[in-house]
DNA sequence: TTTATATATTGCAATATTACGATATAATAA
DNA sequence: TTATTATATCGTAATATTGCAATATATAAA
C-alpha cells in the first residue's frame, strides 16, 4: 500500500499525525529553529542557511504552512515567514493532557 | 531522492524529527491513545482495538519502541507495553523551549 | 518595455512508508 | 512431543516523500 488507512481513524487522530508529520523531517525541524532564532525572514533567507536547494526549500515552507506552523505573509516580491504560535499551542497542549493522563504504570 | 540529508542537519535535529515521526501516522497515535487509557497492554489486544492486520501494528509497535516513545517488557508468550514518560518529557521540553524563546514577532 | 529578483510549480528519479499474507520464532499447555 | 498462542520477520505491491533542474509567475527597478 503505502496509504495510511485514515478512513478508520478519527479526525483528531488524522490532524495530529499531519502536525507530526509536519515536523518529521530534519531540513523542516532546521527551519523552525532557524525561524525561533531571528523571528520573521524570507524564504532566500532560508536557501542561504540551509544545504537544500530553493525549490526544495519553497517545499518544506508549503508543507509547515499547509499543517498551520508557519504563516507566510506577501509583502511585494518577497514573503514574510514566521512562526504560528497557535500551532505551538495545540502540541503543548495534547503533552500536557498526556501528561495528565499517564498513570506511570508500566509493565 | 526520497532520502532526506540527515548528514547535512545537526544530532539533535534529526532526532527531533526521529521522535516526531513516530507520531505521524494516525495509527500510531491511535496506539499511544488507547496506551494511555489502558495504561499497559499487549500487542494482541491493539490488533483487536484497531482495524489493521496483526504484522502491521507489530510494525509500528517496533517503529515506537525504536523512536523510545513506548516500551516493550517480555512476558513470558506476551509482550506487554507501556509509554514512555521520558519520551514525553522530551517533547515537553522542546516545546518549553520553543515557547520561551518565541517572541511573537509575526509579518 | 526590459531586466532583475523572489518565490512557486512541474516533472522526474531515488528512496521510504504502509499494509498484509505467508511464515518463522518462542514460550506455554496438553 | 505435539499443539496452541502470541508476536516478529520476510517479501512484496501500492503509494508517499525527498530533492532538484527547468521553468513559470509576479513584483519591482531601470
Amino acid at each position: 500500500m503505502g496509504a495510511s488507512k485514515s478512513d478508520f481513524f478519527t479526525e483528531q487522530q488524522n490532524e495530529l499525525a499531519i502536525l507530526f508529520k509536519a515536523l518529521s523531517n530534519p531540513a523542516r525541524v532546521a527551519i523552525i529553529e532557524y525561524l525561533l532564532k531571528v523571528d520573521t525572514c524570507i524564504c532566500g533567507d532560508i536557501v542561504k542557511e540551509l544545504p537544500l536547494a530553493q525549490p526544495t526549500i519553497s517545499q518544506h515552507l508549503k508543507e509547515l504552512k499547509n499543517a498551520g506552523i508557519i504563516k507566510g505573509n506577501v509583502d511585494g516580491t518577497t514573503i514574510c515567514y514566521c512562526i504560528n504560535p497557535e500551532a505551538l499551542q495545540k502540541f503543548e497542549d495534547y503533552f500536557f493532557q498526556m501528561r495528565k493522563q499517564l498513570q506511570n504504570k508500566c509493565c
